[in-house]
DNA sequence: TTAGTTAACACCTATGTGAAAATC
DNA sequence: TCGATTTTCACATAGGTGTTAACT
């Protein structure tokens, strides 16, 4: 996982994500560097985002608080295969593998456009996760992951909060000062 | 080909396309409706760009006019991958296949980045072509292009000079009335 | 009312244009 | 001097931000 003090300070404050239906990319974003592959073999890359309890979640009182059962696994599409799959092993180790034009959406209906967005239920806690799949030469479709030949990763570090306006000031401020599309908002005393 | 009628526009002029260091795209820039595929076949489909004649152009008294032999092929990536390649027949037939993201570049130290830019030399004149290849499963590599199962096309109209700077006014004004990138010089008298 | 969601907005990054001046 | 190339620039497109107000 690259950029690991950064999510580290997200995770600190208990990590929000914004989704909306058109879809808003994750900051931070997922970046990963792979190592250990066979240069010559092919593998696709893709990162899915899975529940990490079964309960609605509410800011209350400056906290993030449990509050009753969510109602199970909502149908849409989870999975963001990268843009570069599939890809050899020398492809995925040369340079960090980034995953910053995936977008979040709450958008049932976005499910068609499969691999584009992520569909999320707002107020859900969340596990994005990275799997790493050696392709088979004359294999059917792509469309059987995670197949058994897979790894996957997943990071603590990246667990966040799905929602549609940013509810802890902590997070909003972090966001404000690292992302740069967010320049506009902050305050600016020349840090030259 | 899509666009035919701007493509022909430009043509009648004899079409000049600029090329720069760090790459210029094209415009009008390549389009195709393909058709005919087998639509559970794996494709590549790539754009190349080869010497229309061995001749040296010169801009001279408002016309083109041949000047002197050329030096021979130079050295230089003279094709582009299509960025959704390989894929499958339905795929490339579903919509149109652009290339408006193709750059053009007379820097020969561009080579090392292949299948991003095609390096060409100023003041050649250069034919556009597709090719589309079946792509093997469990074959090699995909740098045997073209293959010997490849179809290629090519279509007059897209002939075109490159230049580092325009010559005739006529293409010049061609690109700012049809370039939404060049709208900042056209003449503004409200065409609503 | 309240809490969650949506849409419009100003402001930013990033990059594609030809013009014009500078350079080779 | 001359022609070709490169650099810089104002002005566009395209799209990613949190804010705010409206909506549900």
């Amino acid at each position: 996982l690259n950029n690991y003090p950064l999510w580290a300070k997200f995770h600190k404050h208990q990590t929000e994500m914004i989704i909306t239906k058109q879809g808003r990319r994750m900051f931070p974003f997922l970046s990963f560097n792979l190592s250990g592959l066979n240069p010559v073999a092919h593998y696709s890359v893709c990162v899915d985002v899975v529940l990490v309890d079964q309960h609605h979640w509410r800011y209350q009182g400056g906290k993030w608080v449990q509050c009753g059962k969510a109602e199970g696994n909502m149908p849409g599409n989870r999975l963001y295969l990268h843009p570069d799959s599939p890809n050899t092993g020398a492809h995925w180790m040369r340079q960090e593998v980034s995953f910053g034009k995936l977008k979040l959406t709450n958008n049932k209906g976005a499910s068609n456009n499969v691999g584009q967005m992520i569909v999320l239920q707002s107020l859900h806690k969340y596990q994005p996760r990275l799997h790493v799949t050696e392709v088979k030469e004359g294999a059917e479709s792509e469309e059987t992951y995670p197949s058994p030949h897979t790894h996957t990763f997943a990071f603590p570090e990246t667990q966040f909060i799905a929602v549609t306006a940013y509810q802890n000031a902590d997070i909003t401020q972090l966001k404000i000062d690292h992302n740069p599309f967010a320049k506009g908002f902050r305050d600016n005393f020349d840090s030259m």
